[in-house]
RNA sequence: GCUGCUGUAGCUCAGAGGUAGAGCACUCCCUUGGUAAGGGAGAGGUCGAGAGUUCGAUUCUCUCCAGCAGCACCA
């Protein structure tokens, strides 16, 4: 009889049978590890322990104190537990696929009626039995019309097409948890009360395309979160919580920063407070912009439809676009809607992007390879209209801002423009609390204009300025624009949530469409690559990533009211109203707060308000002079001078890039 | 846009086929209080919009609008 040989992780070998399972191994070695094995990895891939070894291989036996392919097993039985309860629960539901995803998994069922929180609650009870009753997973592999005429028999529809889709030459697996069968990969655990019965929760159903296809039928959708025990599920749940109180919508109300509501969906109204923030920010990206060589311009927002026929826009883009129909024959004529002549009708689109007038301010004049590279920025108001369903608080809206610019180069200059954006992105988010942020480089999709040579050229370029900044970054093949390549750059939060903000992407496509050249060295007339580059994203979206990172509680020099003088008797009155205007005097955002309230009312109230620093003056500070300081989140107090602490307070006002 | 859910006072939410309630916030009064809610009184709502059923609709039905979760989208 043919023989395998195995390795060990210590470098042991042993002979067995060809065709012997993980599970076999595990039992051989010990009785205790053939009970607590849950997979193997053979020769470094996660083998399930019934799946038999025909060859020489390293092997490893994994048991649940290995985390990753513990918790990849966990999840994944108990994807297939839940489908099974289902079933059993409701047999007319019609199952699909149930992956493993981060925390947990889902599956997408077919069934009539919607699942109810309710009956998420007898699923879970469902669960636990089927986990209780230690039922056993076993495996086989099948032939492919013996499993579509499976399918086909008990009405599984979703699962034939499943089969079907897989190519012929690829084994198809069955899996059996107890009496229930499904189609997998695997690998599974050894039986169901391998899963920690205690450590996963139901969390939500919600409506998922089949295959992800928006023209195909809607199924529910359950999600459900596992760990190995229960203290990681608590801590778990416990960051669900944390994430929810930095919710943005909710401090954007809290600390009065901005509002939306019906009738200007997707738009902001920011508040005094809010628009304290916007405008910190927007004179430090104005500051820091200037500093780095761009030339800060504005252009329209409602521009005829002839400028985005010739960008492209109209073609690709219109659906996502304002159009703005004008009826010309009242200008200086008439407002009455019957005499006006229809005929007389201009369409213009709100702009969706600043680049095609950007173009236009490029285009007026004749320009000198001289001029280049020329750094064009605007923080440009844009509309897009984005479908109902993606709209979030001040993320993802239909009127925003962007940190916008262009940079109109030649060929050559690529790379250095490339490498100097990176430097000065990395510059801005490590000055607003972003030190560490990762770039994805997307290369050439299948759809794209241009030669192969030129892609080379600026795949080549754009690899070259990231590697002479010295930053890794990761491949995203076939990601790029349909234009030209790109860099993303993800920077994460605190509490380790990403988030794509900057952008640098090389178009050499709209320059020519929108015929865009200068005069070269050699006196002829040269076509111009365009950089579109942006730092924050948009300033809506960039605020509202800020507001979470902090839970509110923004650097000093960006938080909107900075210092709060609270009365703590009536007779200091004047004296707080003396120490508010020394600080405003000093640039410092300050207020005072004389209401016939107790200290105790007004520090909670502006602790809830975020305010960083609350001055609390009664008797003995208009005596000395001083001001007793709380910082936010401190429960300690400290006296100080007043003059002492307006200087420190000024310091800590300063912008980063001035200080 | 799709599926599901939601829409009642500024906010958070309760309620019911007979035109509405709480807490906080707000206004006034008492209180001058030393670091996360002092006490009392008062005012405040076309119950998201429109249509239908009904003697009567905020409640039931339909349509629309907006929000929430997810999906799809984010050249």
């Amino acid at each position: 009889m043919a023989q395998v040989s195995l390795t060990f992780p210590d470098g042991n070998q042993r002979a067995y049978p060809a065709g012997v399972t993980p599970g076999e191994v595990a039992a051989d070695i010990s009785k205790s590890l053939g009970k607590k094995a849950i997979s193997a990895q053979v020769d470094g891939q996660h083998w399930d322990l019934q799946w038999p070894i025909e060859h020489d291989a390293a092997i490893a036996i994994n048991t649940m104190s290995d985390r990753a392919p513990a918790l990849e097993l966990v999840r994944h039985d108990l994807a297939h537990i839940m489908a099974r309860a289902v079933q059993e629960l409701w047999p007319d539901v019609r199952v699909t696929i149930g992956p493993v995803i981060e925390h947990g998994w889902y599956y997408d069922f077919d069934r009539q009626e919607p699942f109810t929180p309710e009956d998420l609650g007898a699923i879970e009870k469902k669960m636990r039995e089927i986990i209780a009753a230690r039922d056993p997973v076993t495996t086989e592999v099948w032939e492919r019309d013996r499993a579509i005429a499976h399918y086909t028999a008990n009405n599984e529809p979703y699962k034939v097409e499943l089969v079907e889709a897989i190519p012929g030459d690829e084994p198809l697996r069955m899996y059996w948890h107890g009496h229930w069968q499904d189609l997998c990969r695997g690998p599974h655990l050894q039986h169901t009360g391998q899963v920690p019965a205690d450590a996963f929760k139901l969390m939500s159903v919600a409506g998922a395309y089949w295959r992800g296809d928006s023209s195909r039928a809607m199924l529910q959708r359950i999600y459900g979160v596992a760990f190995l025990n229960r203290a990681e599920l608590k801590a778990h749940l416990h960051m669900l919580e944390e994430a929810a109180k930095r919710d943005h919508r909710k401090l954007g109300r809290e600390m009065e920063l901005f509002h939306m509501q019906e009738e200007a969906p997707g738009q902001v109204f920011w508040h005094p407070n809010g628009w304290t923030i916007y405008t910190a920010l927007q004179d430090y990206m104005r500051r820091k912009q200037r500093a780095g060589g761009y030339n800060e311009i504005n252009t329209p927002q409602v521009v005829d439809r002839k400028l985005w026929e010739a960008s492209g826009h109209w073609d690709k883009y219109q659906h996502h676009m304002f159009i703005v129909e004008v009826d010309e024959s009242r200008d200086g004529e008439t407002d009455d809607a019957a005499v006006r002549d229809k005929t007389r009708t201009r369409i213009n689109a709100l702009k969706p992007m600043n680049c095609p007038c950007h173009v236009q301010v490029f285009n007026q004049g004749l320009k000198s390879y001289r001029d280049l590279p020329l750094r064009l920025a605007e923080f440009g108001s844009c509309a897009r209209f984005e479908p109902s369903g993606a709209l979030h608080g001040i993320m993802r809206v239909r009127g925003f801002t962007q940190d916008d610019a262009h940079i109109f180069c030649s060929e050559d200059q690529i790379q250095s423009e490339c490498a100097r954006f990176i430097d000065f992105l990395a510059d801005v988010y490590r000055e607003l609390g972003f030190p560490d942020f990762e770039i994805r480089f997307a290369t050439r999709p299948e759809q794209r204009v241009g030669s192969d040579e030129s892609w080379d050229y600026v795949e080549g370029a754009l690899e070259n300025a990231i590697k002479a900044v010295g930053r890794d970054y990761t491949l995203e093949p076939g990601d790029g624009a349909f234009y030209g390549p790109k860099l993303d750059f993800y920077l994460t939060d605190a509490i380790g949530r990403v988030w794509q903000c900057g952008t640098f992407q090389v178009d050499p496509n709209l320059p020519e469409r929108l015929d865009a050249s200068y005069i070269g060295q050699d006196g002829d007339k040269h076509r111009p690559y365009m950089l579109h580059r942006a730092v924050l994203g948009s300033f809506e979206r960039f605020i509202g990533i800020l507001i979470e990172n902090w839970e509110g509680k923004l650097p000093f020099w960006m938080a909107p009211r900075q210092v709060v003088v609270a009365s703590i008797v009536s007779d200091a009155d004047d004296y707080c109203r003396e120490v508010a205007a020394a600080l405003q005097a000093r640039g410092i955002r300050a207020e005072t707060d004389l209401r016939n309230e107790k200290i105790n009312y007004k520090v909670r109230e502006h602790s809830v308000g975020k305010v960083p620093v609350i001055l609390a003056c009664g008797a003995r500070e208009v005596e000395d002079r001083t001001v007793t300081v709380r910082r936010l989140g401190e429960k300690q107090t400290q006296n100080r001078a007043l003059d002492d602490l307006a200087n420190d307070l000024a310091r800590e006002a300063t912008p980063p890039d001035l200080a």
